[in-house]
RNA sequence: GCGCCCGUAGCUCAGCAGGAUAGAGCACCAGAUUCCUAAUCUGGGGGUCAGAGGUUCGAAUCCUCUCGGGCGCACCA
């Protein structure tokens, strides 16, 4: 339950059935829970959002509301604070029965069903299949990947996808590289590797493998007899490694779909057919680009898609003066694909580098859905990757360049995974390699996996004192929670409480990483109470001599764990039991 | 020149769909800790939320402009 939500329905009831209020629309009035806990446990805006239309002083309408508030269940006492607001205190038993809530819920604990089963598709890496993935591209992978998994925690039905560029200029240049690395396999000195090919070694092992399927048969042909069958081989071959890289990061799609077989199968003629029907293509010439026009401008003539008509600056060409599609053109036609296999909903995860292209992006999935789809674009800023302070040094030339799967090797899926996600998508991040090996407060994913361990730690301790007998999930489970009653116990489950909303807003606003501040803020909240049972015995989570009360705080410690393994597992990361 | 993103404490960043006295970590200062894992905790100082207007009961948050930084800007993907 989502307790904000909860208040939200029960305050909007009171004020739609007051006679002052009759008819008015309670759609701006919120429950939050105040900046100060001094000054309660929720506080609504109630009266002031609906004082102009009840023709009354706003604290005049807060007697009138706070009257009937504190009728609440769960409620003690509510004040009026401020420029109206009414601030509310909830009974212990309210909170109990939160805790009670989130032990039955488990690790499941924060789901909801705000999104309704509401079909969405997020998009995610799409890295073009010419080399091993990037560091870049691991934070848009993970970004995604976790974005999707919030959404469906939310409630949505979510597919994931993989969009293939398999279909342009680049993977040509892939094959002609690849075509010289097989020749190199069968034996032939092939020199250095001419400007304008790719370099990296990762495709020796493909072009040996090209040399043991096919032997010498390719050798001394022109290029037009071997390019598109050796492209298809680099194309699986960089596949399988991007696959490789996404499952050492625990990164899944539901759906790859190729560009290439998009081409082929029609889908672009058929996108841009919709569109001219609707006269929204046309010939027509650009202007050249402002302040920054290039050599080799020359006017001409091109076939242009009507961005303008939808938000864009300019209109875009959507074939190229060989007559081939643009790469814009088959993204239309894979945009259009995505709506008919019913998304209304589009979410595209792309590097920052490509942000001149949202406008006109959204542009064309407006023209082409009649303004019933939806994209939104989450840019992932690029990633600096640094050891103690200092920028790492990486040269694609010295081959000192820094794959995913180097991070990932050094540190684990993990930590990688939460890096990625302490930072919102659009501000840049640095990745610490001397950090992330810290074991101290500064490294976030540490001090949070330590939360949980340290809430495992606390229950193997339990045992050992009570005996397995004593500490079953029974007897925790059926723990008398009315004996929590210290106000730092009472403030954990406070913060605990407020996970379902948290999950709710950062699915709504497409934010991930504040789940990851939020686990921080629940990890110190742990450590705290933890903390002081050092200064006070009585506060210690195991007191042998008051086993109804042990239990309690057992339970308390098991919520803890939970909640944060909840948070763990959209994050795609495992929680662990013990620190070593 | 245009578009997008960003500007919050000395540093790195949060800020919960507009709420009350703007928060956290690091760093700094002062303390605590024979104790369920010292793999920490408590307290303190420190901010004109880049600047200026506007919207309103109320703005770090929304709008406009200025300044400063990043990215991108025809037939690449």
């Amino acid at each position: 339950m989502n307790l904000f939500r909860h208040f939200t329905n029960e305050i909007s009831a009171i004020c739609a059935n007051l006679d002052a209020l009759k008819g008015q629309d309670v759609s701006r009035l919120t429950v939050e829970a105040p900046r100060d806990v001094s000054h309660g446990d929720i506080t609504t805006n109630a009266a002031m959002v609906l004082c102009k239309g009840a023709n009354m002083k706003p604290r005049d309408l807060a007697e009138i509301i706070k009257a009937e508030i504190e009728k609440l269940d769960g409620v003690t006492s509510a004040e009026i604070a401020g420029p109206g607001f009414i601030n509310c205190r909830l009974d212990n038993g309210f909170w109990h029965r939160q805790l009670g809530e989130i032990l039955k819920a488990g690790t499941d604990y924060g789901t909801s069903d705000v999104g309704g089963g509401h079909k969405v598709n997020v998009e995610y890496v799409s890295a073009n299949p010419t080399g091993p993935m990037h560091v870049g591209h691991g934070r848009g992978a993970v970004f995604g990947d976790v974005l999707a998994s919030l959404l469906e925690k939310a409630g949505y039905d979510v597919t994931r996808e993989y969009y293939i560029n398999d279909a342009g200029a680049q993977v040509d240049v892939l094959a002609r590289s690849l075509y010289l690395r097989y020749r190199e396999a069968l034996g032939e000195d092939i020199g250095e590797i001419p400007e304008g090919l790719y370099p990296g070694d990762y495709l020796v092992p493909a072009a040996q493998a090209l040399a043991k399927r096919d032997g010498d048969k390719w050798k001394g042909m022109d290029e037009e007899q071997w390019l598109s069958s050796i492209r298809d081989f680099a194309i699986s071959a960089m596949m399988e490694l991007i696959r490789e890289d996404l499952s050492a990061l625990g990164v899944k799609h539901d759906v790859f779909t190729s560009e290439r077989e998009l081409v082929g199968a029609g889908k672009v003629d058929e996108a841009i057919n919709f569109l001219k029907q609707k006269n929204l293509i046309y010939q027509g010439v650009l202007e050249p680009p402002k302040g920054q026009k290039p050599d080799d401008w020359e006017e001409r003539e091109q076939t242009l898609f009507k961005a303008t008509d939808f938000g864009d600056d300019v209109d875009r060409p959507v074939q190229k003066s060989d007559g081939s599609w643009t790469y814009f053109a088959s993204d239309m036609a894979y945009h259009l694909d995505k709506y008919r296999r019913g998304f209304a909903d589009m979410i595209d995860v792309w590097g920052a580098d490509h942000g001149g292209y949202v406008k006109r992006m959204q542009a064309a999935v407006k023209a082409l859905t009649d303004n019933n789809g939806s994209l939104d674009v989450k840019l992932c800023q690029m990633v600096n990757l640094m050891d103690a302070g200092e920028p790492v040094k990486m040269s694609k030339r010295a081959g000192t360049f820094v794959t995913l799967r180097d991070v990932i090797d050094e540190v684990g899926k993990d930590v990688v995974r939460f890096i990625m996600l302490t930072r919102k998508n659009d501000a840049g991040l640095d990745f610490d390699f001397s950090k992330v090996r810290e074991q101290s407060k500064d490294n976030p994913v540490f001090y949070v996996q330590y939360a949980h361990a340290r809430a495992y730690s606390v229950l193997r301790m339990a045992a050992e004192e009570l005996g397995a007998d004593g500490v079953t999930d029974e007897k925790v489970l059926g723990a008398d929670l009315s004996l929590l009653v210290d106000e730092s116990e009472i403030a954990l489950i406070r913060l605990m409480a407020t996970w379902p909303r948290l999950v709710e807003t950062a699915a709504s606003a497409h934010e991930p990483h504040r789940m990851a501040f939020y686990m921080y803020d629940l990890a110190a909240e742990f450590h705290q109470l933890w903390n002081k049972g050092k200064d006070n015995a009585s506060l210690r989570f195991i007191i042998k001599e008051n086993v109804p009360l042990t239990m309690a705080r057992l339970a308390l410690v098991r919520a803890l764990g939970s909640t944060i393994a909840s948070g763990f597992g959209v994050f795609g990361v495992t929680p662990k039991e013990e620190m070593r």
